[in-house]
RNA sequence: GGGCGUGUGGCCUAGUGGACAGGGCGAGAGGUUCCUAACCUCUCGAUCGCGGGUUCGAAUCCCGCCACGCCCGCCA
């Protein structure tokens, strides 16, 4: 409703503004702050105060009186209040937010016909996922999830980079070494069990003889110019430890969850000759120079040459990249990529070449989020510092059954959580918890890594907006108009109320009013978040329902309330509940029905 | 040295041109015979890094400076 009240109200005051003769160019729509119950407003009396000679305010008010309400659609009253004009909503806007937030897919807009690959994580294989990229999985899978509610066709891909140097490492050192020489894995899983070869490996590269060294560094290199010349053996070689750490990976991501639609390697862009393709293209571009001996791009606003073709003829990650960027150009209409800042340089170089090669890079878009760090420092895989994911997980998981455990106890509610129950709550909770902390914030900005932060209950967390969801699962539950559906056994919101035959006039109070007017929001808020690529900004919204329902909640008795007020009531909690469980959905972060 | 990013009460954070900078943590005071107190109410606390500028209006845009992070590889 806010999306099409906003429209009209778009084109309607252009309407007015031209009929008065004044500039339509900047409207000046905005959102009013939190004290001003109107739904939209203006600020265009200021800009237009200088060319009226007449001061803001009564440029508003010749405004207002001459906006035709009648005419525009879910719009009640028009109003100012010193230089802003104010637009109310009429009861339609209420009535009609009400019975489309009674629908379980609430907040999905309408299938838009672009396809969509987010490419995400893409973390080498060489061992456990650390914390230090956890905000890639979860930033990119809800990226993905906010697209799909946006109405796009959406594909998660992880990108494998099975081709570098770290991987050709890897396998030798898989090869070469005993299991007798290393120490127990960390956890009974093969990425926990593979990275100890890489890790050896690393070392011994670091302290063995020269001499070596050396061999070492030959029998990398021959497993290097095997995969360059698309020698079988060798790809299966370097497959079997791939595979085995991806699989680990993607097991540990699943937690998240975050699942992928496709595992794309860097490797098929070598075996189709499509990375010729782009070396030979390159070669006679306008930007290409050859220098000391190898082919690079000399870009004309880029301050570094970007080399794409080595020396001793073999391609670079880069080279690789580019094709497989034309392959997600072929297949999709746009292409998300989420990247550490750390590659921020690449991915300009890789966009000003795809523009080069003759592609429209608005096509491609990047979302950079910066490391978490410990106090200490970085985290690294190589070098085995860090923190893993699994045992944060396992952490947030452990401190949520201790919570949950100790409330058991003053609880009022007699509802008998059995083991099932606090484990499942356990795992909503603590799970939801670490990745809404994540998704919540802007990902340009840093973060150090605390246990203590990460796993803080309280404060502005899932928990929180979990609770919401939680307590209106409860009032439906107990509701006379329980609607359990037939095969789960589960409150079914919309079977509970049809809210087509709810009279939305009886939700007449501040607190019921400011509840609507926030979930009528919601799908404004999946368009701009997807248009800008921005999940937190449904994080945030998540805490402004929170905040409008639990005020609701307080004010306004449900199961007690008489007939027709009660029926009104539960449909807005219908409402409530679906929007909330949706706006979780798009994080990511499960919508307990209890805790 | 150059490029990019970040800087908001003691701590964390929202807000990228418009209404007294919104929350949370913390500290203090209250609230449960009533739909889950992982909740709510009130109080305390901010020269929005610093200095200039543009504008009717700046946390937001521009310039300079400071601090921190990242990048500047024929690694990925």
């Amino acid at each position: 409703m806010f999306l099409a009240m906003r429209t009209a109200v778009e084109e309607a005051l252009g309407e007015t503004l031209a009929e008065l003769g004044y500039p339509t160019d900047d409207l000046g729509i905005e959102r009013p702050p939190e004290d001003v119950d109107a739904v939209l407003a203006s600020s265009v009396a200021f800009r237009l105060a200088d060319r009226a000679g007449a001061p803001p305010p009564a440029v508003a008010n010749e405004i207002a009186e001459a906006f035709e309400t009648e005419t525009c659609a879910y719009v009640g009253r028009v109003e100012t209040r010193g230089p802003y004009v104010n637009v109310h909503p009429g009861e339609q806007y209420f009535a009609e937010t009400l019975a489309a937030s009674q629908d379980t897919q609430y907040g999905r807009l309408e299938p838009r016909d672009r396809r969509v690959v987010v490419e995400h994580t893409s973390a080498n294989p060489t061992g456990p996922v650390h914390v230090g990229r956890a905000r890639n999985p979860v930033i990119g899978d809800a990226l993905a999830r906010l697209l799909e509610y946006a109405g796009y066709e959406v594909k998660r891909h992880y990108y494998v980079n099975d081709a570098g140097r770290q991987i050709a490492t890897f396998t030798w050192a898989y090869e070469t070494f005993d299991e007798s020489e290393l120490p127990e894995p960390e956890r009974d899983s093969p990425e926990y069990d593979l990275v100890r070869y890489y890790r050896k490996g690393n070392t011994y590269l670091e302290a063995a003889d020269p001499a070596a060294v050396e061999t070492a560094e030959s029998e990398i290199q021959t497993i290097l110019q095997g995969l360059e010349e698309g020698d079988e053996a060798v790809y299966e070689r370097v497959s079997d430890v791939v595979e085995d750490v991806l699989a680990g990976m993607r097991e540990t991501l699943a937690r998240l969850p975050a699942e992928f639609d496709e595992f794309v390697k860097e490797t098929q862009f070598m075996r189709d000759g499509s990375t010729d393709d782009v070396v030979a293209r390159l070669k006679d571009s306008e930007w290409a120079v050859y220098e000391d001996e190898a082919w690079q791009l000399a870009f004309p606003d880029i301050d570094k040459n970007l080399v794409f073709l080595r020396a001793d003829g073999t391609s670079l990650y880069t080279t690789r990249d580019i094709a497989h960027h034309e392959w997600k150009f072929e297949h999709f209409d746009e292409a998300v990529t989420v990247l550490g800042e750390d590659h921020k340089l690449q991915a300009e170089q890789l966009r000003a070449t795809l523009g080069l090669l003759g592609h429209d890079t608005d096509r491609l878009s990047t979302v950079h989020y910066s490391w978490v760090n410990l106090p200490e420092g970085g985290m690294s895989t190589r070098e085995g510092t860090g923190i893993d994911l699994d045992d944060l997980l396992d952490e947030a998981i452990d401190r949520a059954r201790g919570e949950v455990e100790n409330r058991l106890g003053d609880r009022i509610r007699e509802d008998d959580l059995d083991e099932d129950d606090v484990e499942r709550i356990a795992h909503q909770v603590g799970i939801g918890a670490v990745r809404y902390d994540i998704v919540a914030q802007q990902p340009t900005k840093g973060i150090t890594f605390e246990w203590e932060r990460a796993l803080d209950f309280e404060a502005q967390s899932a928990p929180y907006v979990q609770y919401v969801h939680a307590r209106t699962c409860g009032i439906l539950e107990q509701s006379e108009l329980d609607g359990k559906h037939p095969e789960t056994g589960r409150v079914d919101g919309a079977a509970a109320v049809d809210g087509t035959a709810v009279d939305s006039e009886r939700l007449s109070s501040e607190a019921e009013r400011d509840l609507l007017r926030t979930i009528a929001r919601f799908p404004a808020v999946i368009d701009s978040g997807a248009d800008e690529l921005q999940p937190h900004v449904v994080a945030t919204y998540t805490r402004d329902l929170a905040d409008a329902f639990n005020v609701f909640y307080r004010e306004c008795p449900v199961l007690g309330a008489k007939a027709d007020t009660k029926r009104a009531r539960l449909a807005l909690v219908v409402a409530a509940k679906h929007t909330m469980a949706n706006a979780l959905d798009v994080l990511g972060v499960a919508a307990p029905e209890s805790m």
